[in-house]
DNA sequence: TCCGAAAATTTCAAACTTGAAATTGTTTTG
DNA sequence: CAAAACAATTTCAAGTTTGAAATTTTCGGA
């Protein structure tokens, strides 16, 4: 007896929750273990990072899929790191603009490296075809 | 000018994470909208569902791929609310069994259905080849 | 047996996260 | 123009999550 195309569906997805948020402990456990760090920190960099001459806060939170109250506590304590600074708008004085500081930018440069490398790490059973095969199915789920 | 290996992981584990998150949050929205509950309580009681006899606190935490302090601190609201009971082993002291009680049960299989109909939703743009491929590639990349 | 290691669970502080409400500012429209 | 609608951000309470420490119990070896 097969299932149904909806049981197959759920349990495909309990399979991509499950490497999913085993991925996730993994880098967790790299980035504390390593540079002392957090995954949400990590996150909130990795998009100013990419986004160099910043991006306004309803942005970050877009990118990053979490709540605007979320990325507002994250950047609160990035800040009072020194690792990110607010930049309020010139046009615009509801609108606040955030970008990795000097000291923000080499540190997500250190850690960008490690990242990477424990990403591949973990995923380095994948072939070229897997990668192919997956990334284009991601692309039509994102869709 | 192609990436390298290791970029092309990268780009597929960012590209993961955004499915699973936008996906976590429609069923997170879906929970809340129309059954008035939360993802965590939703997995607990998912895996109890699955394991119908009980499970341990520490069976459960590794089954949700959370923490033990985790796993007591959302089964002890459930309990409170009279969805679960936990019941010591006779033979370890140490140990605790978890279960749902008969309106956790009935309260879980009004989810289930829902739940199902609702990744089947997220996902139907995936043909069934698209299902086997995608799941096989899971498979490799949880082992 | 007795003791130290290991195991199961809970406790705890700190951080993260959500969703709603509040605040402030901008835009649209009657 | 004034008021209402809309937008960006922060605040807040409640819940979630982690990782380490504490507690209790079991187990293995000297």
């Amino acid at each position: 007896m097969t299932d149904t195309l909806s049981k197959r569906r759920l349990k495909m997805w309990i399979r991509l929750l499950g490497v999913t948020r085993a991925a996730e402990g993994e880098l967790r456990e790299f980035l504390r273990v390593q540079h002392g760090t957090t995954l949400p920190r990590f996150d909130v960099m990795a998009a100013l990072y990419r986004r160099r001459d910043g991006v306004t806060m309803s942005e970050l939170s877009r990118m990053l899929l979490v709540s605007n109250g979320n990325a507002t506590t994250v950047v609160d304590r990035l800040e009072a790191d020194g690792l990110v600074r607010r930049t309020p708008s010139e046009t615009d004085r509801r609108t606040v603009f955030v970008a990795l500081t000097a000291e923000g930018l080499a540190q997500f440069e250190g850690l960008a490296a490690g990242h990477e490398a424990e990403v591949a790490r973990m995923f380095g059973g994948l072939s070229e075809a897997d990668l192919d095969a997956l990334t284009d199915i991601l692309k039509r789920m994102g869709a």
